[in-house]
DNA sequence: GTGAAAGCGCTAACAA
DNA sequence: TTGTTAGCGCTTTCAC
């Protein structure tokens, strides 16, 4: 609304101060008496003065857009991740462009689009997608011609971090962890995994063999699950079960009630990604929720201080174990 | 990438006659001779021309940017939206901005902060959201101001579309139909519904009826679950049973698998809206889909052609039945 | 410490 | 039918 010719004219200076006091960049090095930045910041904050991205970015040849490229999952995770970043450039008077995909084809048709969009910046999380040989290289290419990048992984890529990169971690092998100490604390017996070989499985691994028990491993698919039925419904004691996915967790949940063995009983069940509904089935399943939307909301604000020559703190993120009925 | 000025070159002609060919809006009522339409349109193309939009709004003083009110649910549809309105603004290299929320005062907030930052037209989901009084007001102060507003709605409200405001309508009502119909394709004796008084209610309240069928009405909440289990179990025939969200069907169903009745023998049960992990459950949950990612893209499309001048043809979209096994 | 002025890419009024 | 020019809001030299 309120433009700095606005502001200037109320403070009674020239647009060029104005902007030198009200931008973040480079504001401490330049010399501005501080009774005028006082009168010029007052000014601003009397008219609600908000800078124009479109006209700052005009004069850098540059976008004020934000790109994103997320996995095409349907789940309500990527929606955190989604109101994550939202929130944050909301606040900052960025806009986003989302692009939904897992492929590397896609990946690229993303990277050379927004290339040609000139955009300032751009949020990657594709945990499913090597960030090597082309990927990398067009990555390379985009911070080397002035963008900026920020990464949303589940555990320590060996990926580069430089003033024009940097990257938000949820720690996905703690999140298996805390599955197994949670099933470790029931006393359960004998312990499975159904899993593909990812973070999150070598952490429950690691908790449950560090307690000297052992793990039966299996795999995705419909087969697997059918033989884990089986397993444990020939297995006497206690058995503890974690899954990979609160979908994986659902099939079993679903095969285990149909015949009368709820789990929660005699077979504790854990899923991963609290998936909404996974709080309504009955018995409720405990899952482990990971922090998507900080991770999004952070991995903006990452963005917007190396845009303008901030800071960056690298940060952990950590899941959280939310217990309900089956475990 | 290329601008103006490249094209002008390339075509052997001023800048202004390459914006007159190439913008959308009053392009036919200028008078451009064909040949160097031509050229210039071949030049942009070879060029890989793509419009600076945030050069071409400052000149109006706006920003190039959709806002988007959402409902803040967890679930996945609110996701297709996000999908459907990221791909059709991508395209057109436009970015936006997502606000998730259901309540009045942030919706206030939502239109409060949108007029200040000078965007160029919203897109609006708030079902639950009476858009009256106040909320009215704002909406019609943004159009009046030179907003354009796109209403994502599930039924017919009473809010008038003009030249600066269209709605896309997802036809609840149909669903609760679809529902009502695939029930009494089962032979279904006895008819039930768990909702509260919504459209897609109404939808299936009449199909049943229109059967000359009688349907027992139940609210939402853990304690009407409890009795449409109660009833259902002492009921001895034939019986179909609709709820008002997946969510509510799968405490049903877990209730019903749990005591062994497995949903799809006795009783059919239907769900609504297709939410993740439906279709994972054993018996896997017939549902209704909402068309969610298209009415995100159209809404879209009908912005930009607003914005550009264009016509816009409403449309009303239809759910569609997933069947599976549970009905 | 401060201000004047140019220019980012585009559109639109005006001139030719 | 086409070209010239001013100006949108901002940053950044360059003068003062």
């Amino acid at each position: 609304m309120a433009t700095l010719a606005d502001v200037a004219a109320l403070a009674g200076c020239s647009v060029s101060v104005v902007s030198r006091v009200l931008r973040p960049k480079d504001s401490g090095s330049d010399r501005i008496a501080p009774a005028t930045r006082d009168r010029v910041r007052e000014a601003a904050a009397k008219l609600g003065y908000r800078p124009n991205r479109t006209a700052e970015f005009l004069k850098y040849g540059r976008v004020p857009e934000i790109g994103v490229f997320l996995p095409r999952f349907d789940n309500s995770l990527i929606l955190d991740i989604v109101r994550g970043c939202s929130e944050a450039a909301r606040e900052a008077g960025f806009p986003l462009s989302f692009f939904f995909d897992q492929e590397v084809d896609n990946f690229s048709r993303f990277m050379h689009d927004t290339i040609g969009r000139k955009n300032c910046g751009i949020i990657t999380c594709a945990p499913e997608l090597e960030l090597a040989g082309e990927s990398f290289k067009l990555i390379s290419n985009y911070c080397d011609a002035g963008g900026f990048l920020v990464l949303i992984d589940n555990c320590e890529r060996e990926f580069v971090c430089n003033e024009r990169a940097a990257k938000v971690i949820v720690d996905d092998e703690y999140g298996g962890f805390l599955a197994a100490q949670r099933l470790l604390e029931s006393n359960c017996e004998k312990f499975f995994i159904q899993a593909p070989r990812r973070p999150r499985a070598y952490g429950f691994i690691k908790g449950i063999e560090g307690a000297g028990k052992e793990v039966i491993w299996l795999p995705k698919g419909d087969q697997a699950t059918e033989e884990l039925f089986t397993m444990l419904m020939n297995c006497s004691t206690t058995a503890g079960v974690f899954c990979s996915s609160d979908r994986l967790a659902i099939k079993l949940h679903s095969k285990l009630a149909g015949v009368g063995e709820m789990p929660g009983n005699r077979i504790k069940l854990i899923g991963y990604d609290d998936t909404y509904n996974s709080d309504v089935l009955s018995p409720a399943l405990t899952s482990i929720r990971q922090p998507f939307f900080e991770s999004g909301f952070l991995a903006v604000k990452y963005l917007l201080n190396m845009i303008y020559d901030q800071p960056v703190e690298p940060e952990i993120l950590k899941p959280v174990l939310i217990g309900r009925q089956t475990a």
